[in-house]
DNA sequence: TTGTCGTGAGTAAACGTTTACTGCAAGGCG
DNA sequence: CGCCTTGCAGTAAACGTTTACTCACGACAA
């Protein structure tokens, strides 16, 4: 018994390699163990194993800091400890805060998080989906919104295909109309809510700056505001082509700033929110005396520039699919949810005091 | 000769498994040669096969819509085609932008990036660290400063050690004092050269608002401030405690406007500008006609504010890094660069108005 | 004719795990 | 006393590539 406690090197035994990383076989021989059982204390399975034995393995682990290799192990799982991100641009604060959703969750069950900007190409968001797939990642999380008219839509489709046959999770974070899991916001309901409030406000003359063209994200919202309008019996012409970011925000204001003004503006984004505030005020129009600006997101800089706001739950939105993702519930093809979103009042936006003379003269007709 | 175009299977030859994929024993198959002549001509190994055969293995690859499995060749590559990047969080626009230099080489050579958001917590930048060794990252770039009193420090080094000794490349963004390739700012000379600038501009009572606390970033820039303040003969004693965020700038611009204000201010960061520039525009001060304001980074937002700041090259930072992570140099040990800044002058900084009667007062005197 | 070389292709051994089987005691039961 | 569980642990076959060797064959010089 004593003397014999290190056997002979069984074929699969080895010592360290030349890349001087212990393996699992190193900790198993030392442990005096098989490395099945090596492997079934290590990969903390369900399994049967004496704690004698399992504490003798921990400890020779331990003595010889063992790290197992996350790539053989994923090779036999067919599956990384990864997650796949997609999204326009990380460095957009929207998508900022998706991927620290997602991250968030990730880390907490040692997944790694993989960021992937597309600049909103559906050709780079389709390299990037197969990329992950060939990557076996555990979960593909999807951000950006689909362009309807685009030719990689049907490429795209095969995509989820693919991603359904296999065993990586997809998550789709916008109605991209395929079969997959989405977690979204009603984009239409959005710009409706927003729209209301301001109508509620007394404004009538609302504008509007329309997300990127062709994005089927932009679509909806610009249907909400129609939407909003026309139950009001409002008109809803006033539109303006925009963008995400703040130079359309900018242009559009400064368009505005050649015409009338209207009592109010809705950007679809914060973004574009600032371009439209900023540039209006560097025309010397006071905010939000003469025109109040709502914007869409909520996002860091809202508060500095006391902007009124949709407040959109992007990070639940990367949390919740990084979660589905990650969890134990069995895949649920039809899984789709909805959160809610909600208007923030702030200093941009106040009752409109021409709305008071229009009550007036009602009352005195 | 015909009908013989299907060998049987050899060992080692295989149909599609219950995973459907096809791998590459099915590729060979079909174009009728060996696993290792698929697997060089797929690899696109620099060995030499007839055109012939390989035209056939391409062809049986796209017939079969083979996509190769990345982790199978990771694990005997001992290595994955990701990059990690190690940063505070990705919502900060400076990690950001960083993450975005390295995410647009890596897409170009089919890498992916995995984003580790540390919070500036030391222990999770270790977990991550380990994380990323485990994974056999082929680079992982670390972007943070370090807390030069942290008690982590010594498990970081062992971590260093680790990576130099395994295949994985390391690159700090950031002066860690470790034996690793670094691609720097000069911290120091951010501050001394806009600190001089505020000078030039005849500014003579500036405050400096600190970055966060204990972090090495923060005391290089706060002894730049110093230093510059010294070379003119300057008192460097008006600072504020701060941190990269908004609310810093906003609390130390409370307390600017409960004192005798100073004729300009200097923020750590971007944002930290933000805070002062809104809280002092707030409480009744015009900027920059009573103080000038100045930033660190030049983000998105500063031209919003327009914001007198110091541009860093974060997002070549980025860029750099990873192209030396996924370049074919060998290794460089002593590896170091340190990229240069520009001050950004914008609305927010202006002549001191005051500094033209001392000017004036020196000329009679 | 024989030895040498170059070219193109195949064999099989890694890479480091996980896991389906198999095996062996010990204990319960008829 | 034989038989069937049950609890632990070992054997070996995957997982899907890459790559160090080996080999066959024709050309070519000696």
């Amino acid at each position: 018994m004593a003397g014999r406690e290190n056997r002979e090197a069984r074929p699969g035994t080895r010592r360290r390699g030349p890349g001087g990383k212990v393996a699992l076989a190193d900790v198993a021989e030392r442990a005096g163990v098989s490395l099945a059982t090596a492997s079934r204390v290590m990969s903390g399975a369900a399994y049967p194993v004496a704690e004698a034995t399992r504490e003798r393995v921990r400890q020779a682990a331990s003595d010889l800091a063992y790290a197992p290799n996350m790539i053989a192990r994923a090779l036999v799982r067919r599956m990384t400890n990864t997650i796949g991100v997609v999204i326009g641009d990380i460095t957009d604060s929207y998508f900022a805060e998706i991927a620290r959703g997602v991250e968030d969750q990730a880390y907490r069950r040692d997944f790694l998080t993989i960021i992937c900007n597309t600049d909103r190409s559906p050709a780079v968001e389709n390299a990037y989906f197969r990329l992950l797939l060939d990557h076996h990642a555990a979960g593909i999380v999807i951000a950006g919104g689909s362009f309807p008219q685009a030719p990689e839509n049907e490429a795209f489709r095969e995509l989820v295909q693919e991603a359904s046959r296999s065993a990586t999770r997809l998550v789709v974070l916008s109605d991209r109309d395929v079969e997959a899991p989405a977690i979204c916001v009603d984009d239409r309901m959005v710009t409706m809510d927003l729209t209301r409030y301001l109508i509620g406000l007394g404004h009538r003359r609302i504008a509007y700056v329309e997300g990127l063209t062709g994005l089927s994200t932009s679509l909806r919202r610009g249907e909400g505001f129609a939407r909003a309008m026309a139950e009001a019996g409002l008109d809803a012409s006033l539109r303006y082509p925009g963008g995400f970011g703040i130079e359309p925000g900018r242009a559009a204001a400064a368009l505005m700033l050649r015409n009338e003004l209207p009592d109010a503006v809705i950007a679809a984004s914060d973004e574009a929110a600032f371009g439209v505030l900023t540039t209006l005020q560097q025309g010397g129009v006071e905010i939000p005396r003469q025109v109040s600006v709502a914007g869409i997101d909520d996002n860091r800089h809202a508060q500095l520039f006391n902007l009124t706001t949709m407040r959109l739950p992007t990070y639940d939105l990367g949390a919740m699919a990084a979660k589905w993702v990650i969890g134990d519930e069995p895949s649920a093809p039809d899984y789709r949810v909805t959160l809610p979103c909600r208007v923030i009042p702030r200093g941009t936006t106040s009752w409109n005091a021409s709305a008071d003379k229009r009550k007036e003269d009602l009352r005195a007709g």
